[in-house]
DNA sequence: GCAATGATTTACT
DNA sequence: GTAAATCATTGCC
């Protein structure tokens, strides 16, 4: 069952990182779904200077974080990968989460394919590029809705207890200096999929 | 208008 | 372990 626009909407995206751990991305494109269980994921907030849209500063590429929670914000990083990230929380209050590792469970060939064959079983989605190139999504889904039929999360009905969870610093954003300590990343432990 | 740089991955030494 | 690939966005001139 999909998860309803509620769901983003809350005001603790670092609550809402947590509860998307063992819940399901699929995309749909030329009538393949594929997909996983998202395993790793990482919460960013305009509060600090890890984020985008830090001191809820409006730009062109973040201007959809703008917008009221369950809106997907797709960016290129080094020219050649792209995140993506699920808006979370009201309009004018910048907060997102970003998807950073599947263990994949539809479309695996597709997957394969488009990922190229080379590389290991593990590698196929774990990691926040790797995801996207996997599931075949781009910039140009940044501003379509997670209740639509392209690309959307699901229940599950898997349940992660909270001692399965591990917080961790987020990786990458060195350049955010105390901010890059947070305990924001969490990941499913023991999971193969996650990255390294 | 132009230069600097990053929420990464991959291949090579 | 280290480095190259590669480009949209950003901030400053």
């Amino acid at each position: 069952m999909k998860l309803k626009e509620e769901f983003y909407q809350r005001k603790n995206v670092v609550k809402i990182a947590k509860e998307l751990l063992g819940k399901g991305l699929f995309t749909k494109i030329d009538g393949i779904v594929t997909g996983g269980i998202i395993v790793e994921t990482e919460a960013y907030s305009w509060k600090e200077r890890g984020c985008h849209a830090f001191g809820a500063k409006k730009t062109q590429r973040n201007a959809i974080m703008f917008d009221k929670g369950g809106h997907v914000y797709v960016y290129l990083c080094y020219g050649m990968h792209h995140l993506f990230n699920v808006v979370t929380n009201t309009p004018d209050i910048p907060e997102a989460v970003l998807i950073r590792a599947l263990e994949p469970i539809a479309g695996a060939e597709e997957m394969l394919l488009r990922r190229g064959k080379a590389g290991h079983k593990f590698h196929l989605t774990s990691g926040p590029g790797k995801l996207t190139k996997a599931l075949g999504i781009d910039r140009t889904f940044t501003g379509k809705f997670l209740t639509d039929n392209e690309i959307w999360i699901e229940d599950l009905n898997r349940k992660i207890s909270s001692r399965n969870i591990l917080a961790t610093p987020r990786i990458g954003i060195d350049y955010a200096g105390e901010d890059a300590k947070l305990l924001w990343r969490f990941t499913i432990k023991d999971n193969q999929w996650v990255s390294g």
